[in-house]
DNA sequence: TATTGTTATACTCTATAACTATA
DNA sequence: TATAGTTATAGAGTATAACAATA
């Protein structure tokens, strides 16, 4: 029996994160921060709680991660302008150059990869792994309750 | 426009990190700790150099791993038949038992993500999965050299 | 009283470098 | 001389718990 599809994703999911740690590593950046970057480039300056919920992690864990990138000049806290408890993390222009980079060869990457795909199963494809996505999704939230 | 494949694939392996991570807890094993019980099960009793190898990880880290694992009684380190400086990682009964669980835990989530897509889909799916990790494979292995 | 972020502490995974015992 | 594994050290990511300041 060749491998399913529970199979190819984890090994796509290896090679993944392997492919975007070496990519990073010359700029300097961990996946982890990146992903904090990321955050705050797709829905603007934002305070660690809410970074927290959306990487799925602890405050605690947010604030070692903002900490490395307050250090490494990709971002800064910026005063609250209505809540004096929180902060705003907000991208400085280096952070912006990395991430419009970031945005170029994300596109070429998914251009490259379904370059290989047969046109005749491209659509299948994106929907197939958009139902997969979707049932995924329910069932992580599920146990997560 | 709608998520490519890259966008696809990267939320998937979340997903599937999350999901694998939940389920291994309650029996006491890590994600990386499993990888080696995988690793093992999967070509039989090994040196840990073979292991180093087959996880993409050093030598070091993977002592590290069977410490722990050897600490919580599911693997053993056997004398290799003709080289006296290398040990043989071998699986317990209880390591076997988990093993026999996740291989059918594994077969489950297959069918039911496979269910989620539309019958006419299934074939294209796996195909262009197929193209991608081969395609994802070539460009990790160039990189690493 | 609840929320935001931090200090304190600890565990896991990972890496490099130097060392030992054996090949 | 090269290989298998370990000791020593270090750093990143993550978690919980207790605490301060503010809402």
């Amino acid at each position: 029996m060749s491998p399913g599809v529970f199979d190819l994703l984890l090994r796509a999911a290896d090679l993944l994160n392997r492919d975007m740690a070496r990519s990073l590593e010359p700029v300097g950046l961990s996946p982890a921060r990146m992903h904090v970057l990321w955050a705050v480039h797709h829905g603007g300056p934002a305070s660690q709680q809410r970074l927290a919920r959306e990487l799925a992690v602890t405050p605690r864990n947010i604030t070692g991660l903002v900490d490395a990138l307050v250090a490494t000049g990709f971002v800064t806290r910026e005063p609250h302008p209505t809540d004096r408890r929180a902060v705003l993390i907000t991208l400085t222009p280096a952070a912006e150059e990395v991430m419009a980079r970031s945005v170029r060869d994300h596109a070429a990457l998914t251009e490259e990869l379904l370059a290989v795909v047969d046109p005749a199963d491209r659509a299948a494809l994106l929907r197939g792994l958009h139902a997969v996505v979707a049932r995924l999704t329910a069932l992580v939230d599920e146990a997560a309750g």
